[in-house]
DNA sequence: AAAATGGAATTCGTATGCCAAACCCTGCGC
DNA sequence: GCGCAGGGTTTGGCATACGAATTCCATTTT
């Protein structure tokens, strides 16, 4: 009987990501969907810290929407280990230790190395022509010292080697993960030292993508992961054992 | 690193003095992760059909929950893949296509052979001593004849291996991405002609992993899941192609 | 003054109700 | 005979309400 309710504002209006390529055929998708969508980005885009607590309330005033919706995006989040759910105590940013980042850096390894693998069989040349011009334009990014093109493209490169896989589960548990670390890697960029040291690496990346050298290929992605750790760990953790910095896979350019 | 607060057990020490009334309301966990767990289990456990449709108000109603956390539990599964939400219709149970098993297979493959190479440094003679006794178990139910006990040796002991890594975000990840095939590789184990091949492999694995040669157990081990989907499709598939049955990591050239 | 304690305010967990979109079945028209 | 249209039914999407757990702060006690 208490029901005088519900002026749900135009789907126009609620949402404010300001990012949307189209501003408006997300509106008819799912809002459990759409807050995730937005919530994720504030995430890695650090509008949200790590370790700061999420309320509810609040944030569904902000966004909008009532607590349900939220509460279920937190839950797909959760599920993507990019939030912690504490019982009764809510949800939190995720702020993996060290320790986890050197994990998730040597599964990233893994899975980049079976994306490197497989595009050296089924990449187009067309493919492996346009990853080397997104080489050349990370070049061009790093004499201009614009390390935020050099990241995205840097980011770029590793996407679209991993996509010239064909293996769509391998693409989207690559993005997953790469999400949980991208925002330290942003700031690992933002400060690094040892930057050509890196293009260096990418260099052979290309090199033996470009020879179709599979085996290779996916030895020199693994220790380019391995070796992200070493820059992340140097800066972020300046205490941090450095052990295990390099690939699994071995030494790389063991094949001359 | 370690789950932090993952799932707490119940703490028999608190005096509830009410609530005894509840029938079936055992826990204090979070009644969310309670059903997703329920689901999960109906899931890989084939209680809950491949393409079937999930009826909220049903559901619910014979978990003796709301819709609230059932949906919110939804969520959770559709992130791990095991359901597939379609906007405004509703949830049904994952039925992945025979090539996202077989990409499934190629990234279980990798994420093994990493966590193989990492047991091979790392792992204790004693750990690598009862992945062996398992191994010689599993001989048993081979010899017994008996599948179902086989089956699940055989997955404690890929489990145990990748266990030996030490490597948190990677047990989990296998964790993850085993369920997703689970039912399948069940089916296939319970038909399946090819016995004696699948044992002769893992004598290999066990021993690369005794003589601790990671390069060695990554590849055999990539290369036993390359030859899961060779004995999957053949039963399940009967049409699919045949290709790319082999391990991204090459011939393994130890096998005649 | 520091620690302990009590309670108020806040926040989460769950249930329930309304609305809108999808589904199904029937009946009409071609 | 077949297709299609339309209305009732079912189902999911979202908002809200209420109870339980936790947090925080003020007050008291040692």
């Amino acid at each position: 009987m208490a029901e005088k309710h519900r002026e749900r504002a135009p789907s126009a209006d609620t949402f404010d990501t300001r990012q949307d390529t189209e501003p408006d055929n997300i509106s008819r998708l799912p809002l459990t969907g759409q807050v995730a969508t937005t919530i994720r980005d504030m995430i890695v885009q650090d509008r949200l810290k790590p370790g700061e607590r999420i309320r509810e309330r609040q944030l569904s005033k902000e966004l909008n929407v009532s607590r349900t919706p939220l509460r279920e995006a937190l839950k797909i989040l959760a599920g993507e280990r990019l939030v912690d759910i504490l019982p009764n105590r809510g949800a939190v940013v995720a702020d993996p230790a060290p320790e986890e980042v050197r994990e998730l850096l040597q599964v990233l390894g893994a899975l980049e190395a079976l994306g490197g693998h497989l595009a050296t069989e089924c990449a187009t040349d067309q493919e492996i022509a346009e990853i080397r011009a997104l080489h050349f334009e990370m070049l061009a990014a790093y004499s201009r010292k614009d390390r935020l093109a050099y990241f995205k493209l840097n980011q770029k490169i590793h996407k679209s080697i991993v996509a010239a896989s064909r293996n769509a589960v391998l693409i989207e548990a690559h993005d997953q993960f790469n999400a949980r670390v991208y925002r330290v890697r942003y700031r690992s960029n933002q400060r690094n030292a040892l930057w050509h040291e890196a293009v260096h690496q990418h260099e052979t990346i290309i090199e033996a993508l470009e020879s179709r050298d599979g085996t290779l290929l996916a030895r020199r992605l693994s220790s380019h992961l391995g070796n992200t750790w070493t820059k992340v760990s140097a800066e972020d953790y300046p205490d941090s054992p450095m052990e295990n910095t390099d690939s699994v896979a071995g030494d790389d350019g063991s094949r001359g």
